[in-house]
DNA sequence: CGCCGAATTGAAGCCAATCAAAGGGAGTGG
DNA sequence: CCACTCCCTTTGATTGGCTTCAATTCGGCG
């Protein structure tokens, strides 16, 4: 099941448990930031708003961002994390579709799209990745769509595993965002998510503290998420 | 809201009740059609079988198609449904993650991936086309996931304006797929799609016949599904 | 120390899944 | 042409999981 571009984790675990997750966009991160701008965003702070003309190609440095949209109900819907090394505002249309906010202090480079379309159109590697990144995107929504079917427990267990693979190999890992925001990109509740985090402490698969989270069994995280063929 | 390529519909339809999606491939169809072979395929019988060696990408050229995944808890998943005119095959990995099967009487054309690729890397005009493709694709796929925290009534609404907007601006739509086909698409129980197709036809927002649905209110089921502002 | 937002825990209600059974519609064979 | 069968659809009854409302605890910060 094991696609191109995996690498084994770095600390040793089998990769059938933690298969770290080869950073996607280091060439294109690194090409941005040699003609792009690098900012600092405050914990809290948005670097576009929903409906906003979307201008810019983001990448982030350091920290963590989320995007957010809200609903004609009201209902607020977070899309997606990007974690350092990742990839934002890519999208072609001309209006953001979502906002987005840094959850912690957060270091960006961002990047006109006008210079970001003919980086990509120049460089075939940066191109390579891109496709490549956008393919992945494409897999880890397909996953979530079929996400949307299972238990709270499976949820949990994905958004923990596929976590872990993209912020490192280890199997203690920081989690920033507030439990609403994990409800919102889960579609549950943030006292559902509470619970669960509850449930799976006393079956014993992970540990919490403060905002870390320790995984102490990821393997049967990994069974109880669904073992998708594409993310993980 | 309006993205472009968006084109008005031939019925005379206010736009913001059913605009009618460009056909997105119709050049890359063509092209492929030149260099491919035409094939029939009989309802029920599948182009190719999840974990077969992806050699080939598929236009369909009349019918439709669905593709679907078995999770490893034994649950099925239809992970897409292919109209006239759409193409399916083109993921990255070597081994398709889901098989494909035709629902009705279906004619496609099929092309080798290399010969594919050639295409794609010697046509500007091809090249962008797929890559809109790839961005529909990805925000489809995003809409879907959204839709997972929706009500069985927001996910019918939605599935049926789609449908509405792919197969034609027309408000009469055949649905040759099984209600069993739509409960696994949408994550619903047959049952549930049953019931919530009664109970949109008791509050007139649609009227069935046999295969055959009838938009009756396309302006509240669009409201109803929640106003996506990628798809539809 | 005291405040305030976030997290946790508890109790009740609702929606969809599941189990179960009855009602069509197409195709087959007598 | 009708009877029969099979499968899909529809409808009913019950169960279970998540949401919601509500209350308490925890943790950070002035």
């Amino acid at each position: 099941m094991l696609q191109d571009g995996r690498v084994e984790p770095a600390s040793g675990l089998p990769h059938t448990w933690l298969p770290a997750r080869a950073a996607l966009c280091d060439l294109t991160l690194s090409r941005i930031t040699s003609i792009g701008r690098v900012d600092h965003v405050a914990a809290g702070a948005p670097l576009y708003d929903e409906g906003d003309a979307s201008e810019f190609v983001y990448g982030v440095v350091a920290g963590m961002v989320r995007t957010v949209s809200i609903g004609r109900d009201g209902k607020r819907v977070v899309r997606g994390f990007y974690l350092s090394g990742e990839l934002l505002g890519m999208e072609r249309a001309r209006l953001h579709a979502s906002s987005a906010e840094a959850i912690s202090d957060t270091r960006v480079v961002r990047c006109s799209r006008s210079r970001f379309d003919a980086l990509a159109a120049s460089d075939v590697q940066v191109a390579s990745e891109l496709w490549s990144w956008l393919l992945r995107t494409t897999q880890r929504a397909e996953d979530l769509s079929v996400l949307g079917r299972a238990s709270a427990a499976q949820k949990l267990a994905y958004f923990l595993i596929d976590f872990a693979c993209r912020v490192s190999a280890s199997r203690r890992i920081e989690l920033p965002m507030s439990r609403t925001d994990i409800g919102d990109f889960l579609g549950l509740s943030s006292e559902t998510v509470s619970r669960t985090f509850t449930t799976l402490r006393h079956t014993g698969l992970i540990a919490t503290n403060g905002r870390y989270v320790t995984l102490l069994d990821p393997g049967a995280l990994r069974r109880m998420s669904g073992n998708f063929v594409n993310g993980i």
